[in-house]
DNA sequence: GCAGTATTCGACAGTGCGTCGAAATTTTTG
DNA sequence: CAAAAATTTCGACGCACTGTCGAATACTGC
């Protein structure tokens, strides 16, 4: 009774190579990972990778696809209005969490994107639509009286991003409480900067 | 009458490189421009390159060194007390002028430290003399109850060059008028985060 | 103009990337 | 289940760039 066509031997293959190099790319440096090392990793010749991806930024870019949906699912202070410090912190624990979990893998990727189009692509795209939905909530607030307008939104959102990506990279083997230690101090400079 | 033994050949043939590599790294991306081009732009050949640098990176490392030389001269602020915005303007008005002047060359740098040690301890080091320096300045304006203490001297200073880069990060080729804009946004938003 | 040093270069070897077409394997179909 | 069709695998090849060596050549001071 063969109900559903299981995965193929081909997605089978793909889902290693992604398995390998998630490892790989979270314990070496980008350079230092060969695609001849992926395609041994996943247990095939290095010439068969080439029939699963294109490129070796290719997997980074359909491993970091994943950790940028992640992301996005944490958003929930974009929808709030005002200050809001809770579901700040909040939103940034969240995150937080999920830079831990792939500092490696973010750290290849950031190399990568200077040498990979598609790469470059996807992370400029998710930064650009975090930075939007930043400065669309800004705006609200400056609408409403409660954050400043001696800065644009967007440049405050901007702001943002650059100064939560310096404080994640403290964290790369953090424990829970330096993680909360972290997220306190972003909280606290964000609303130091955007609000009254 | 032969006063002084002029420059050597050999020197002239350094100068030549680093000539021609400040061009072409202000131009193409780090990965774009080869030994092969920087010697023929220099007027030998490829293996002639090795006679006077090691390695592609080590060009861009000494490039950088002057620059990073250039930038500690602009930091008129750190030895001033309180907010001091007006030093605080000259020196960011100073230092973005510098960036703008080498906004390829840095671009390059960021992409080459990431396979070259001695040019990212380079970078390493000189992000860390800025950031000690501008902690010392919030430490004693701290103490002298002009600045928060709700965050960390060492995490505003960190914060401080975060917020600086990305703002810089707009002034490739922008006209004095964008710069200046660019400048006081940045004053008053590290008055927004450090000061009452 | 000669000894010694500085400079230049061609030949070689190594590494990693990406393409091609043929072979082997799996999956589908009758 | 066997043949047809697809998917998957791989070895051979060529390419671009890097770095080393030693021999040849060009400078330099005396």
């Amino acid at each position: 009774m063969r109900r559903k066509a299981g995965p193929s031997k081909g997605d089978l293959r793909e889902a290693a190579i992604l398995d390998v190099a998630r490892r790989m790319f979270a314990e070496r440096s980008y350079e230092a990972v060969t695609i001849d090392d992926l395609a041994a990793g996943a247990g095939i010749s290095r010439t068969g990778f080439y029939f699963y991806f294109p490129t070796k930024p290719a997997v980074l870019t359909a491993l970091m696809a994943r950790v940028s949906d992640d992301f996005a699912a944490s958003h929930v202070w974009f929808d709030s209005t005002g200050p809001a410090p809770d579901l700040l912190r909040e939103q940034l624990l969240m995150s937080a969490r999920i830079w831990r979990a792939n500092a490696g893998l973010l750290s290849c990727s950031a190399t990568a994107a200077a040498s990979s189009e598609p790469l470059r692509d996807l992370l400029t795209h998710s930064k650009a639509r975090y930075d939007e939905r930043a400065a669309a909530k800004i705006r609200r607030d400056q609408a409403n009286g409660t954050a400043t307008t001696a800065i644009t939104a967007e440049r405050l959102a901007e702001m943002i991003s650059a100064i939560r990506d310096t404080q994640y990279g403290r964290l790369d083997q953090a424990t829970d409480t330096e993680l909360r230690n972290v997220v306190d101090t972003l909280v606290t400079a964000i609303q130091r900067l955007v609000y009254h």
